[in-house]
DNA sequence: TTAGGTGCAAACTTTTTGCCTCCGA
DNA sequence: TCGGAGGCAAAAAGTTTGCACCTAA
């Protein structure tokens, strides 16, 4: 996706080689939207059925590493991939698992103070944030009391 | 730790059993502050070595059901438990795996923002950031290109 | 007494590693 | 050509399940 040649560069400008499982692998992230590996391995064995999640997994790394990709946990279970065009904040609960995505827009006030207090660079294009959903705080009411106490 | 008796109102509320298990299981979230679950089973092995990894597992599940513990997905690998008492926030490192814990104060614009529009209850007490820390900023710059392109 | 809870072993899921072959530069 | 990369199989890490026995209520 118009990125090929850029990928090649890369790669090559630290001694590594381009083949087609790491453009496949990168594509699929890009196309996909935060997706797990198992997925990312599925979408591109459609195109090239050989490919072993085994590549998948390290080509993933080596992406991560050249900060093409990133991921993050959402939920319990397997992590999420994305590229950075795909910007959101994640709202998590804790309680029923629920991801609600939002826009980054609430974010640009904590960015700044994280950055100026502590030199953290917040990446708010694929931030999951932990909490409980609207729903879920109506049920928090019965086991409170016992925390109170 | 003082607590005890409160355990088991709240267990004896729903019909569950207190066992001492269940005490101490919750006892060495407490202690610990934010451990994997493995970590609670050795801590809990110390005083009772017959105690099961499993039990652990299924303790923590229902004590998370009965909000009296959480979990949070830090770096990669195992889950990190922890209860309400333990207020911070936690900056990792997409690069590095890098965690580093600041105060929760940062967040009141952000947590009330999330809550007037969308219901969200931000967990302020055990969040996990993500971004780069500042050392690994510094090495973002020759990857900067490529994404840019 | 008796149903819920535990321990143990085995299964399962997700990820990593070792090793040999293959192929990009 | 030749060392980095991929495929395959096995191992490791983390978690869940089945079942018989035990124990809190």
């Amino acid at each position: 996706m118009v990125v090929d040649a850029s990928l090649r560069r890369t790669l090559h400008k630290r001694g590594m080689r381009m083949t087609p499982q790491r453009q496949l692998v990168l594509d699929a992230v890009r196309d996909l939207h935060h997706a797990t590996p198992e997925q990312i391995c599925e979408h591109v064995q459609r195109v090239a059925p050989a490919v072993n999640i085994t590549t998948v997994y390290r080509t993933l790394d080596l992406l991560e590493g050249l900060d093409l990709v990133r991921h993050t946990h959402l939920g319990h279970g397997a992590p999420s991939y994305s590229t950075h065009a795909h910007e959101h904040v994640h709202l998590v609960c804790h309680r029923c698992g629920d991801v609600t995505e939002v826009p980054p827009a609430a974010l640009t006030n904590l960015t700044e103070q994280l950055g100026a207090r502590f030199g953290f660079v917040l990446d708010c294009s694929h931030l999951a944030l932990s909490g409980r959903c609207s729903r879920c705080v109506e049920h928090a009411e019965t086991a409170a009391e016992v925390n109170g106490s």
